[in-house]
DNA sequence: ACAGTTATAATGGTTAAACCATTATCTCGA
DNA sequence: TCGAGATAATGGTTTAACCATTATAACTGT
């Protein structure tokens, strides 16, 4: 089922008409670009044409050019390289640019760190139970791995914490994977580009702490490999929140 | 409990360290402009200097400058307007960015209408049930006030199917806001903005349906004032399951 | 023949000055 | 008093030149 498109540039609500000329060139050239991006005729990796070969191309001055590059550079949609055979390159899509927006809300000081953990216990839980419903015996060893890894930090102790850390965000990575959905997939990525450096700032776990979140981690995959999905849904949310109050403990 | 901040130009891993010197002077206008946005010695609503001032204040050429505000507009930290008293104003923040972004990865086609739905089943599932645990009375006010308009759009039949569906995303629009988190604010506009023109296109309701999605609704609006947050979670994930299930049927 | 060095040229980054298009405001006349 | 036109400030565009970076070619010494 394919999504109706609409042009990208009015992505709001009044879309029965757009403004009848926009006296804006650079937009125009924009629009072309991204266009000739999203139809798949230049694919990530692929190089656009000189600035000198596109001003031609276009019509338009370099300058005007120019501008209509940084917006696309802006997007995320392309990446310009320097020196000989340098120019534009055309990027896959990431989450780069959801994150970024996410961090300006965040340095907006629209959203806190207790909304965004709130929302990471909703969204934990949702995966979680999604994975136990669809996981793979492939799935399952995979994360028995990762489990056995996060287990070898924790009985090292507090000075392995920040592998430990890591494994632990690679097993929630791996559980939005088994979901299928990518929408689980970009939110991991912005969730945690945006809550990492709190963990790095402020979060210390004594090696019981870890010992205590492994068995959660444990807890959680056993459920998943045994299809339980409310139970896995209920185990991470509780995961995630104990995960948290170790740093509001250290805090203050 | 402050976020702790990052400069905004790596978002990603590896914030060891930063290029040791950006050649792109344009980048380094971006920063000033935006770090004094951010840090509220421009509101929003405000102007900066016009282009010919700051070229001068900042010392780059005009062409420079303009790829620094053509970034900022992108970013959607300015706006840009024309003629006398015009030029770059401040910008509330807004969901259109992330919006954009999501827009881009449904263009991409990383993400089909499939994979919202199901994000949108668990996001209203969740919202529905923290709606239920802090709800005023107030709150309990305006949904029945809203449900009753709902009720009236749904008696009139098909030709009011229009301002039923609108009613339906004002009732979901205020459970966000019930709970208090501007991620769920922000996710409501997100994931509309992306699945609305979907809706126009393909969902046709005829009475009945309106009248059983209605009844969905004063289930869960009644399951929020009687603080039951489980039951309105299922409520609410089986209401949008249903929704989304009118179009599929319509479909093929 | 090879390795290291230097020169070349293509490409993005920047500057400057001029002109065009839009629009708020002022001025003037009916 | 009000409308029409003039004025000027502001963003949008163009041009042409130069600077900075870097892949490649040419060169040079061993």
């Amino acid at each position: 089922m394919a999504i109706p498109q609409e042009d990208a540039a009015c992505t709001g609500k009044d879309t029965m008409f757009k403004a009848a000329k926009q006296t804006r060139i650079f937009q125009d050239v924009v629009e072309q670009i991204q266009e000739t991006i999203l139809a798949g005729k230049l694919m990530p990796g692929e190089m656009l044409p000189s600035e000198r070969e596109l001003k031609a191309m276009l019509q338009v001055s370099r300058g005007t050019l120019r501008e209509a590059l940084r917006v696309l550079e802006q997007k995320g949609l392309i990446e310009i390289k320097l020196g000989v055979g340098g120019g534009a390159v055309v990027q896959d899509i990431s989450y780069d640019q959801i994150n970024e927006s996410l961090a300006l809300l965040i340095r907006y000081q629209k959203v806190s760190l207790q909304h965004l953990t709130e929302f990471r216990v909703g969204v934990e839980g949702r995966v979680s139970a999604l994975a136990a419903e669809r996981a793979t015996p492939a799935d399952i060893i995979h994360l028995k791995a990762l489990l056995e890894q996060a287990r070898q930090f924790a009985e090292k102790g507090r000075d392995f914490q920040k592998g430990f850390v890591e494994v632990d965000k690679q097993i929630h990575l791996a559980l939005a994977q088994i979901t299928g959905n990518p929408v689980y997939l970009s939110l991991h990525h912005t969730v945690h580009d945006n809550i990492d450096r709190y963990y790095e700032t402020f979060l210390v776990m004594k090696k019981r702490e870890m010992e205590e979140n492994l068995t959660d981690l444990g807890d959680i995959i056993d459920a998943v490999e045994r299809k339980q999905a409310d139970e896995a849904r209920l185990l991470a949310e509780a995961h995630v929140l104990r995960f948290n109050h170790y740093m509001e403990n250290r805090e203050k």
